[in-house]
DNA sequence: CCTCCCTGATACAACGTTATACCAAAACGG
DNA sequence: CCGTTTTGGTATAACGTTGTATCAGGGAGG
C-alpha cells in the first residue's frame, strides 16, 4: 500500500528534517549521538533505501560502471568479470555489464545508452569495427574509460597483453620439439590484438629459419576452428603445428582432428590462448597461453580506479605477460 | 574543455526555453517545424545527449532493467541475456546484467544496489539459499520482477521449465533403449527446478517398474561432473545409464568415462539439460533436452514488459517445454 | 477596430537528494 | 553577566530534466 518511502518520510517519522537524516546517513556534520540513533530508527521503521540517482545528480559522485564486452559467450569472460566486479563493488560502486557481441552498431547503441544513463565509468573490451564517431562521443563526454586487449584510441587508459611475446614463446616451444611447419589460426581482422599475435609468430618463425608464415583467418568459436583445421588437412598436408588465436579456435581444431580420426598431440601440435576452463578439461588437455581472467578483472578495476580518482592524469598503458602452459596437445611431429 | 553539455546548453544555442527544447526532443507539445529544426541543429551542434537519469527521476519512468544470473559462467546464459537485451533494447530499455554466482550474500548486495539505483525492472534466476528478508525488499518496493527457474515467491510472474515433464521424455528414451538401471546426476540444492526434475525422474522409474531412484547430488560443473562419474562406475557398475542436471555435469561425466577408456553411448548412456552449444560439438555429440535460451529470453522480456505496462495485473507464470534432442550418447545398454 | 480564439513558445515548480549558509541554544571564559 | 565560541540542527538552493499553467502575438469574425 505504502509508497516507496523517501527522504521525507524518514524525516518525519523521525521527527527531524531531511537534512539531518541525509547527514545521518552519509556519516557527514555535527549530529548528537541520539538523534542519530532515532533516525537509524526510523530508517530501519520504514524501510528506507536511498535514490541513488537523485543523490548522484545533486552530488555529481557516480558510482555506475559500465562494461563492455565484444563477446560474452566466451567462457574466458565470466572470470574477467568476476574479477572486476568484486573490486569495484568493494568499493561501492555498480557494474552492469554489456554484450556488444563483436557488432559495432549494436555496441555504438551500447555505448549512448550508457551514457545517457550516466554511467561513471567504462571499462571497454572495443568489437572490430569500432568507429571515430563513437570514439569522439566517450572523449567529448570526458568518460573515465580504460580499454581492454584492443587499443582504439591513445586517450584512454589502457591493458593490454604481451601478445607477441607469447606467441614468440608459443613458437620457440614447437621449434624445440622438431616442428619446421607452424600455421596460425584464427580471427578475421587485421587488428591488435590478432595482428600483434600475427607479427609475434611471424618473427619467431623467421628467427628459427622456418617457412614463410601461414595465417589461416577463422571466427574465434569452436565451429569455425573445427572446419579450419579440416580445411588444413587437406591442403597443407605438410603442417604439423598450429598456434591459435584463441582456445575456442584451439578446442574447434582438436574437435576437427577427432573427427577425422586424429588426435591433438600426436598427428598435429596445437596451442591456443586464453587458458579458459575448458583447456585443461578437454582430453587431450590443450597446451595454452595462460592469462589470468580474475586478475586480468581486477588490473582493470584498479586502473578504473585510479582514473576515477585523478581524472587529469595522463593516460596510463599496461600490458601483462601470457605464460605457456605445456599440456598434451603439444609433442614433437610424427616421425613419417 | 567544454562542460558536458546540457538541456540550457541546447537552449541557448538555438535561442529558445528548455522547455521548447525538451518539447521538440520527446515530440510532445506544439512546436513549428521551423524552431523545430534550429533546436535538433543546436542539439547536433553541441553534441547533446539527454541525462536520463534526470528525467527518469522527474517523470517517474525507468527504463533501466536489472538482470540478475545465478552463474553467468554456464555458457546458456549468454544466449538467454542475447534474447532479453534484444528484445528489451528494441523498446528502449537498457540492459544490465549482474552474476550473483550462486552467492546468496552476493546476490542480496546486488539486488539491493539495483533497487538503490533504481532500476525499473528485474529478471531474475534466484540463486539458492535466497533468504525472505531480500524478498519482503523486493515486494515492498514493489519491483516488477520475473524469475526464471528457480520459484521464489507467488507474488511475482514466473518462467519455469516442464521439468518433471522432460525428465519423464528422457527415462522413456532410456528404458524403450533396453536400460534397467538409470541414475540421476547433479545438483545440490532440495529446490525447483532440480527436486521437480528429480520428482519427473523417479516417477518415471516407477512407471516403467524400474528400481529405486539413485540420485548423486554434485554441482552444476564439468569437473564435478566428472568425479562423480567416476566415483558411480566405481559404486554402482550395474547403472547403465544417466540423466543429468544440466549439459555441463553431463560433459564432464563424459570426460570422466573417456579417462577411464570408456565412451559415452557404449558403456554408459548420458543425457543432459539445456543443449548448451557444445552439447551438439562434443564427441561424442551429447543427447540432452533442449530448451531454447533466446526464445526464452525473449520470453522473460515479453512478460516484463507486459508487467511494465499493468503493475497491477495479478502474477503470471509460463511454463517451457524442453524437448527431448537425441544425439550420440545415447545407445541400447552393452550386452554383457 | 475591437473582441475571441487559436498557435507557439515560455516561466515555473516539481522529482529526491546533497551542500552550504545560517540560526538557536548551550557552554565557556573573564 | 555579557560577549564569544561551540554544538546541533534547519532552511534553502541547487542538480538536469519534465509537466503544466500561462502568456504574447496574430488571424478571423463581428
Amino acid at each position: 500500500m505504502a509508497e516507496r518511502p523517501k527522504l521525507s518520510t524518514v524525516a518525519a517519522a523521525a521527527g527531524v528534517s531531511t537534512a539531518t537524516v541525509s547527514q545521518v546517513l552519509r556519516g557527514t556534520g555535527r549530529i548528537s549521538a541520539r538523534t542519530r540513533e532515532r533516525v537509524l530508527a526510523a530508517v530501519r521503521a520504514v524501510n528506507y533505501l536511498p535514490d541513488r540517482r537523485a543523490a548522484a545528480l545533486r552530488s555529481g559522485e557516480n558510482h555506475e560502471i559500465g562494461l563492455v564486452l565484444h563477446h560474452l559467450a566466451n567462457p574466458f569472460n565470466a572470470e574477467l568479470i568476476s574479477g572486476v566486479s568484486d573490486r569495484l563493488e568493494r568499493d561501492g560502486h555498480l557494474v552492469s555489464v554489456l554484450d556488444s557481441r563483436d557488432d559495432a552498431d549494436r555496441q555504438t547503441r551500447n555505448l549512448r545508452a550508457l551514457i545517457g544513463n550516466r554511467r561513471g565509468g567504462l571499462i571497454w573490451v572495443p568489437a572490430s569495427g569500432t568507429d571515430a564517431a563513437t570514439l569522439d562521443l566517450l572523449t567529448a563526454q570526458r568518460l573515465p574509460v580504460v580499454t581492454l586487449l584492443h587499443r582504439v584510441s591513445e586517450g584512454f587508459d589502457h591493458v593490454g597483453l604481451r601478445d607477441a611475446a607469447a606467441l614468440g614463446r608459443a613458437v620457440d616451444h614447437l621449434a624445440r620439439l622438431g616442428h619446421r611447419h607452424i600455421a596460425f589460426l584464427g580471427g578475421t581482422t587485421p587488428r591488435a590484438p590478432r595482428s600483434e599475435r600475427i607479427d609475434g609468430y611471424a618473427r619467431a618463425l623467421a628467427a628459427h629459419r622456418l617457412g614463410p608464415p601461414h595465417v589461416l583467418p577463422c571466427d574465434d568459436s569452436k565451429p569455425a576452428g573445427l572446419a579450419a583445421m579440416l580445411a588444413l588437412r587437406e591442403t597443407r598436408p605438410d603442417v604439423t603445428a598450429v598456434v591459435c588465436n584463441g582456445d575456442m579456435v584451439a578446442l574447434g581444431a582438436c574437435l576437427g582432428l577427432a573427427r577425422r580420426g586424429e588426435m591433438a598431440g600426436r598427428e598435429i601440435s596445437v596451442i591456443g590462448f586464453d587458458d579458459v576452463a575448458d583447456a585443461a578439461l578437454a582430453t587431450p588437455a590443450l597446451t595454452t597461453l595462460s592469462v589470468a581472467p580474475y586478475d586480468l578483472g581486477c588490473l582493470l578495476a584498479d586502473r578504473l580506479l585510479a582514473r576515477l580518482a585523478d581524472p587529469a592524469a595522463a593516460p596510463v598503458t599496461r600490458h601483462v605477460e601470457a605464460t605457456l602452459v605445456i599440456r598434451d596437445t603439444t609433442a614433437p611431429p610424427p616421425p613419417h
